[in-house]
DNA sequence: ACCATTTTTTGGAGCGCTCCAAGAATTTTA
DNA sequence: TAAAATTCTTGGAGCGCTCCAAAAAATGGT
């Protein structure tokens, strides 16, 4: 590849003027410049190349998005609520016109991703490793973290889950229902677990703040109603799990109600309920949990603890560009009822 | 910002031995490697820049993905089909262990991004502005254009597009459907543009060769049962444009059957179909295009024109990554029949 | 024709790093 | 204990560019 120095050696003039042809063609002689053109053309030249400028002038002019715990961020553009997230990022990279830069990162190549990231600051999906928000620090870099309190010290968004989790739990008992069964996220890949009433080892601090709060939220919110989790079967299951609809079907049919963790756990019960026929609210009933775009169009359209997912991501991506004070946000959340929720069945089936 | 020279000179040790100590840690001897940590810990020294590494290595170690048309990537995202489109990219960046940076061009910042962007290779949305190839190919970046043929040295991927509409229109006119409505895409920023049969202004050529290629297929599928694409009524409307399900509805109110250009177009003639409580199929029939998941699950289930978006995707993403002898790929696509079409209403309204 | 201006062009400095051949220090071997 | 082998450390070179102060060239005025 033929270099600034190169094409001014053919043209016979200097570095700087070949430069200046580029950048600021106005500053140089009409004959001069057109000379200087045409020596790049011959050469081939493209234009001064990227790389020396940035390290010239320091600006990556883009902010990355890391993936939550070990996703790759296909992951990320799989989930309702994901794409959702990097919709609202990326309205404020336009505004900001910045590049947004999906970094990828799998396990133990993460920490080299952060380090090695062209960005000038990162917004972090929820994470259970300590790691990464070190590995940021290191760079000086401003960021973001979603989805989990990292101290006053540091910027962090969240929603406030517990509080949609018992709006949930209580839309539900105060129509009637008694038997539920939770539908909740399998943080390492592997098939559905289930969690029976009793069993020894019940999950409730999976480690990731995110769905302990949603958890206890739930608990508490059947607490209200003179219910226990512990009576609740818990199934938990990887974000996208195909299989999801048919092991709660399965392993909790008595349940007439059906919380989940979001919205696309939902719709896989949702989708698995038209496969068997099942009426929903008739049968069971539903809640999905964010308040994608995608809950208001599911069949039947779905009852869920909406946040607004754009706004978070805009105002993460708005957090790191302005590089101000840490804060700590926490957005609130809200319970739309839709036709997923209606009275439990009286017996039958 | 410190630099491996500063933290050498608080150490005693030279530049090269703190860039071991960061890289190559096994090199140093563990005594000085640990004083050279202490000087860097002390000096607030984050570890290496990448700008330098950058600078001497030459990778990015990215691909950059400039969003169709003059869109914004919010705009992309917003889509059905582009957020599966760069879920199928984010599939190839992940088994290379790619970022995926979507690169932010406004008019006429999109050629400065190109010149600017920190990236490998390129996935240049379909375009009718031939100015970004140019651009791409001074940087002698391997690169891909979707959606339009650009000749024989370009990489490009495209559907087949005529053939999926022709396909939609025999379906309908097998049907028995005389009677149609095309929603089409409007390429500039305004309000929906109504063209009525007899009209001086009839578009047909849009200069997008995306949009030409199925328009020229429903001209050639309704030419087939001996209709006229001249008597049907043609709205275009940009894209995720909300008033564009009530535009048809008012102006086109004979049509038995609306063609679109994509799903999201039909979802939203969907969505105003259940608002107005108009029955699909019964009193209208409705194609998408692009078969995203999205026209699945829509209310009814949506007869689409499918191809394999994210399929397209990931294989544009591969050929940039692979950089190999540039070709010219056309994607099969399969007409998916499913409730949002039957046979036309006899008489009424 | 000469000096004062104005317009163009120049090339050094510096951005921060990694590689690598060569030198220095240490350890091993005889 | 000296020579040989091994392990560590060094600093020059070079990646490609932009900025900028200064030099050179062109222009204008008298």
């Amino acid at each position: 590849m033929p270099t600034l120095a190169d094409v001014g050696k053919a043209a016979g003039v200097s570095r700087g003027t070949v430069s200046n042809v580029f950048n600021r063609p106005e500053l140089v002689r009409p004959e001069l410049r057109e000379r200087v053109e045409a020596a790049a053309r011959a050469l081939g030249f493209g234009g001064p190349d990227p790389k020396g400028r940035l390290l010239r002038d320091g600006k990556f002019n883009a902010i990355g998005f890391m993936p939550p715990g070990a996703y790759a961020i296909s992951e990320v553009m799989r989930s309702p609520y994901g794409r959702e997230l990097v919709l609202g990022v990326s309205l404020a990279c336009d505004e900001a016109g910045t590049t947004l830069s999906l970094v990828n990162g799998t396990d133990n190549t993460r920490f080299a991703s952060i380090r090695d990231a062209l960005v000038d600051g990162f917004i972090l999906g929820h994470s259970a490793d300590i790691g990464l928000i070190i590995s940021v620090q290191r760079r000086r870099l401003p960021f973001v973290i979603l989805e989990s309190d990292a101290g006053p010290d540091i910027n962090s968004i969240k929603i406030d889950g517990r509080s949609g989790a018992v709006a949930a739990v209580r839309h539900l008992t105060g129509l009637g229902h008694r038997h539920f069964a939770i539908l909740s996220v399998r943080r390492t890949p592997g098939p559905p677990i289930v969690h029976m009433p009793g069993q020894a080892t019940r999950p409730l601090l999976a480690g990731f703040p995110l769905d302990d709060e949603r958890l206890d939220g739930f608990k508490q919110g059947l607490a209200e109603a003179n219910l226990s989790i512990d009576d609740v079967p818990i199934i938990e299951t990887i974000p996208g799990e195909p299989s999801a609809g048919s092991v709660v079907f399965d392993r909790a049919p008595e349940a007439t109600a059906i919380l989940t963790m979001s919205d696309w756990q939902a719709i896989t019960i949702l989708d698995e309920a038209v496969r068997r026929g099942i009426d929903v609210p008739g049968h069971v009933s539903v809640v999905g949990f964010d308040g994608t775009a995608e809950s208001a169009r599911t069949t039947p359209p779905m009852t869920t603890v909406a946040q607004d997912v754009i706004g978070k991501g805009r105002l993460a991506a708005r957090m790191v560009l302005d590089n101000e004070a840490p804060r700590q946000v926490v957005l609130p959340v809200e319970l739309v009822v839709r036709a997923s929720t209606a009275a439990p069945r009286t017996k039958t089936r």
